[in-house]
Parts: C-alpha cells; structure tokens; sequence
DNA sequence: TAAAAAAGTTTGAGTACTCAAAGTATTAAA
DNA sequence: TTTAATACTTTGAGTACTCAAACTTTTTTA
C-alpha cells in the first residue's frame, strides 16, 4: 500500500496532468502543489518511479504510468464521495469539505467507502461538480465551457467550479454560484475585462474574467448562436 | 498537538489504568497494547513524558499526569462516537466497527466529531456498551456485576462487552448475547467452572467462566439475594 | 543466598520522510 | 554569444518513529 505521502504525490500529479493534457509535470510545479521544497519532490519522485508508479525524466518532470493514474484515481475516488458525504450527510459547510476529505482521504477502508457510496446513492459528481472516479478507476469530464466564454443575455446552469480554496468557495456560495443554479449573462463586454452574472432569485454578481473562467457551466449556447454537438 | 502514534500510547495507558485501578502500567504490557518491543515502548514514555503527559518511573511503569488523561479520554471519546457512527449511520459490522475507529480516531476534526455527535443525539454509550467520554473529558462507568456471577435462575439485561476483538464479538452477536438482550441463567454451578446463559428467544449458550465475566449486566440481582444499593 | 529467569533499558542502526544550502543544467536576457 | 536568471538536483543533516541485540536490574527458584 502507498503511503499517504506518496498518496497526494500521485494525487496532485493526476489533477495536473488533466491541465497540462498529459504532459511531464515539472518538479517545481508538483513541489508547490504537495507543499515540499523542490529538492524533496525530486527525491520523492524518484522513489515513486522506482516503485513503477509514474516515469521520471531528469529535468524535465513526472508522468504518472498506468498503475499511478488507477491509484490515483483511487484517492480521487474516496476523496470525492467523502466530500460529498461530509456535505449531505454530516452537513459540513461546503467550504470547508474538502480540507477534511484531505486528510480522511487516507485512513477510509474499502468497506467504509462501500457504504458510503451505497448511502449516498452511488453518485456522480462531488458538491463542487467534479466528477467522481468509478470504483473501476474511470472518471469521464464532459468538455464544459465557462460563464466567461458566454454572450450577454445567454441563460445557462453552472455544473462545476474550478477552485477548492474556502474563501473562493465561501464567496461563491453567498453570491449564489454554485452548482445547478441558473444564471443569466446580463453584461459580458471583452473589452470590460470582466462580467456581470445574475443567478436566479438573487442580485447580479461581477466577476473579472479570471474568476469567471472557474465557474464551468452547461449549455454553452449563448444568445444568438445555437452549439454545436459535443461528446 | 500529539502525533497518531502518542494518542495511541495514551489512549491504552488509559484503558489499562482503569483496570489496574491507577497503578503504574508496566513497560512491558503497554508495549504490548501497542504492538511495539519493550525498548521502543521506553524510548517512547521518556518523550512522552517529557511532553508532561505522563510520569515514568523507570522499572516500574508509566502513569498518565491529568493533562495526559484529558488528551487520552479525547482520543476515545472520538473512537467510541465513531464506531458507533459506523454501525449506526453506515451499516458496518459491529465487529469491524472497532478496528476501522482505531484509524480513523486520529484524523477526524472536531467540526467533523460535533457533527457526529448531534446526528447521533448525543450518545452516552458506544455499540459495545462502552460509555463515551463527554467532550469535556468525564466519564462515568457504573459498576457493573457480570453474568459469571449471576446464580441459576436469575433474569438480567446486557449493558457491556468487555473484548473488542472481532471474533469474540461475533461469537456474542450469532449467540444473542448483545448488549440490551434479556438473559436468564439457566445453569450456573462454581464446581462446573462455565455456566449455561439463554438470550430472549434463543438457545442457551455455554460459556466459560473467563468467556462470562465479559459479559456485564444490570441489574445484578440474583435469583435468592436482593443486592444491596450502589452508586 | 547464589544462580537462573524475567523484566526493563540502552545502544546502534534502519525507514520514511523533511529542509537548507551548495552545485549543475537549461533557458532567457543582454 | 557571453552573462545572468531560473529550474532542477545533490548532499548533509534532522525528526519521528521502529527493531534487534547487548546490557542491567529485579524477582524467582532452587
Ligand atoms: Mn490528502
Ligand atoms: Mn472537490
Ligand atoms: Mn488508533
Ligand atoms: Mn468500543
């Protein structure tokens, strides 16, 4: 068994390469990431492809392998369903979820996430909309655009938000951002740099462009075009 | 705050006291709660105590200061909350229950522990009968007499079991012999050294006088004495 | 009461991390 | 194209455990 070290290596290397479409993640990157000096990470990650989890190349970074992608979607597995847990079962605040799924992530047996799983009703998403890996080590994200990419006057349903800091978390709730609410676009001038977005029932809320993108959202159709079909 | 393995040592220091009533623990039977060798268990009392956390009288044993007991009777009262949080929202087996809290006891976070405690309704005892520390660090074990010392005839009820091993507690589970069951003696002779206990619509089970004693019961009134008034 | 057994302690060494600081390679700037 | 900045790696050392084996003290047995 990995320990939990070697746990949220794997862990931050498999998120990262979601961002970085596959590429080797450089050192300093993971470093930052995992919260060690650079100097650690190279150390750990040579243990780790010692151990035929991911393949290192000096100087220019990891790569989880097959084996180090299902683990880590193992973690990621129990990590989610506990967050979500911890929300509609315990009623934790939202923003707070995910910190402890950061630590609990690691001492759940297969038996208590089983259960877990089965009272929740084997769901999909975690309550930040990201997708929960199957127990089989799959996790399918349907490509999503974000509250940025929309016209003025377009209609949408956030699905997922792209940041686990509490405070971004903390404000998102309070403007009414989350997920499955309905928004509307009532201002989006690229020139503007930023948006106004008003969720249903509640007042509009101004966003720059950074902020925005965070905020994944479906249909991408916007005011006066129709999407095309996507996977 | 006290490492994982530090609660461990403290929370058997406690238990153990209890049964030595406050006597020094010896080095040797604590390492053996442990599951370390005896020079690991000393080198590990000296930095313990050190910490204030207990005194060390070298060859003689260990005993926890106050300080040391309050942090002991946190770890267990998180231990007993969740393993009755197991069996009681999750479903899991009464006799895993112990083994998945003695993992999970030293990352839940007090957020996490208060919100356990409320959806259980603020219970005083776990699924063995073990009574739950308060979070100010109280506990109170009436004294409690125990089926090896029931006469023939008597009528009782089970409130505790005394072993947490998994095999023990699921000999007690398919006997009957759980806590709450109504319970008459139907043979208890001292030259036999076992008695014969039927749980309420079960057959009678044969237990060894050693085997017995950890059932503990109330009331302990047998069938000729009426027993006297206790605290 | 001396020898043997048991219990406890000390020492030396190993694992699994971690960092700071020094050294090396790569990339960007001048 | 030499220089400087950046990124990465290596080295040496520290923490928090752990064990095996040698040693010491206490208790038992003969
Ligand atoms: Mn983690
Ligand atoms: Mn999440
Ligand atoms: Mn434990
Ligand atoms: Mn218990």
């Amino acid at each position: 068994m990995a320990s939990r070290t070697i746990e949220n290596y794997l862990k931050q290397l498999w998120l990262q390469q979601q961002e970085s479409r596959g590429k080797y993640v450089p050192m300093g990157k993971l470093a930052a990431l995992v919260g060690v000096t650079a100097g650690t990470a190279t150390t750990m990650v040579k243990a780790i492809a010692d151990s035929g989890l991911a393949k290192y190349a000096p100087r220019a970074g990891v790569r989880l392998t097959r084996a180090g992608e299902q683990l880590a979607l193992h973690v990621l597995r129990r990590h989610r369903l506990l967050e979500l847990f911890l929300v509609e079962i315990l009623g934790i605040d939202w923003s707070e979820a995910h910190g402890e799924a950061e630590e609990l992530e690691h001492v759940i047996s297969e038996t208590v996430l089983a259960r877990i799983d089965l009272l929740l009703g084997h769901p999909s998403v975690d309550p930040h909309g990201d997708p929960i890996p199957s127990s089989a080590g799959k996790v399918e994200a349907p490509e999503l655009c974000s509250l940025a990419e929309l016209q003025t006057g377009s209609r949408t349903v956030i699905v997922r938000i792209m940041d686990q800091s509490s405070e971004f978390l903390r404000f998102a709730q309070t403007s009414g951002l989350v997920p499955k609410a309905a928004v509307v676009i009532e201002h989006n001038n690229p020139q503007a740099g930023a948006i106004s977005a008003r969720p249903d029932g509640k007042p509009p809320v101004i966003l720059s462009m950074t902020a925005a993108a965070k905020f994944l959202v479906r249909p991408c159709a916007t005011a006066g075009q129709r999407r095309r079909k996507s996977s």
